[in-house]
This record gives structure tokens, sequence and C-alpha cells, in this order.
DNA sequence: TCAATAGTTAGCTATTGACCTAAGTATTAA
DNA sequence: TTAATACTTAGGTCAATAGCTAACTATTGA
């Protein structure tokens, strides 16, 4: 619920260090608990816990503990959030472009 | 023409800061000049620099010094590659779940 | 009930990143 | 040819980040 408020480029702050990155993509596969997630870093648990605590911080991840196993998902919404976001930049750059040739066009 | 070799990652990272995030917002504007960039941006001018020197060393900037005016530009095709990553990310997420769902049905 | 499993908390360290000021260079307009 | 403009370089500070170990708690299978 405080996803809302918390500002794009914390969200791309989280995916900027390779780890977080790499968590990303593992989790786009599926859930997985913490320490399947982790067995491929090779990283102390509790480093590893940090990057996953980010990633939850920023909405990037969800997770749910069920009995000693906590699980985390992937936040697909929080992903498209910032996937909107460069597409916008992509577009607005893009027909300035075209403004310019429509312009250079007329003069012609 | 590094472009290539830099990690996604390190995009983001480049991203991940509210002043670069807010130089990338401007540029998708058109084109300026640094100074004119760095106008709204209440920061002694090396800090800002530095800011545009890491935006440029991963790609999401060009720039081109003319006299003693240097240019900058967005560099739309790393704000793509990013947005492709996120979208990939989305889609493989997007899939499993189908999936699951169709594992589900079958069930039933 | 006891040992193993799964994750958590606390506290420390080294490095990086964001910021500054001061002083420099190169270009251009007067 | 001098002054203003538009960056650039050098060098320093401070806080935040990524990493560690050690010790702890909670759950579960034997």
């Amino acid at each position: 619920m405080a996803n809302q408020s918390i500002s794009l480029d914390r969200v791309f702050w989280a995916l900027g260090d390779p780890t977080r990155f790499a968590i990303v993509e593992h989790l786009s596969q599926g859930s997985l608990s913490v320490s399947e997630l982790a067995k491929p870093f090779s990283m102390a648990l509790p480093t590893f816990l940090q990057h996953l605590g980010v990633l939850e911080k920023y909405g990037l991840v969800s997770t749910k503990k069920v009995g000693r196993v906590r699980t985390c998902t992937l936040n697909a919404e929080r992903v498209d959030q910032a996937r909107t976001w460069l597409e916008i930049q992509e577009k607005q750059w893009t027909n300035r472009l075209d403004a310019l040739d429509k312009l250079l066009e007329d003069k012609s």
C-alpha cells in the first residue's frame, strides 16, 4: 500500500545492483523460498536478505512467511510501472524528432 | 561503441538517482546545452556534470561539444534496451501464471 | 525432546557516491 | 585584446551501501 508513494527512481535504484537485478530475473521464472533463491549467489545469507529487503521495500518483490519458510514473489505491477515510464520517455523523444522532421519538410 | 558491453543493471543504476532520473525526463523533451539542462537543479555545476558523466558513461545520453557549448541528447536506444528487459521479466512472469492456471483447469 | 533447518538480528568495516569549493582552460563577443 | 561565458579539473568531506561474522529465534522431522 505504500507502493504508490514511492518515486520511480527508487525502483530503478533497486534494480541497479547486479545481485538484485539477478534476483528479479530468477523470480520472473516463478516464486521461490529465500534459501532456494539465495543458492546461486555466493554471498552470506544476511547480505542476501538485505538485497531482498530492498526489493521488497520498493515494491518489486512481495514475500510471505508460512511456518519457517518465506516465499518470494515478483510484483509484476511494479515492473510494469518502471517499463511504462521508460516507454513514455522514448515516445516523447521520438515524437519530438517527428515534429522536427515535419518542420524541415515545411521549409523545403 | 562501448555501450554493447555495459550490463543493463548499470543502466538501471544510472537511472536510480533523482537528479539523473530528472535529467532523462528533461532530455526526452529535446536536446539541451549543459547550462540550460543544469538550470533547474540547485546543485553546483561540477556535481551536475558528474551526473551527466554517469548518464553518458552508461549510454543513456550522448554529448557533443561545439565551440564552448556541449549539447546533450537522450540516447533512445538505451532507454529501449532497459524497457525491453522489463517487458521480458513481466512476460515470463505472466506466462508462468497462465501455465499454472492451465494446470489447475486440467486437474478440475 | 532434540537436532536440523530456515530465516533473523546485531554490529562492524571498507568502499563508493553525492556533494562541495577553488582554480583552471577554451571560446566568443565587444 | 580583454572580459565574459561555458564548461573542466582537482581535491576534499561525509553519509550510505554492500559486504562480513557471530549469535539468536522459530519451526519441523526423527
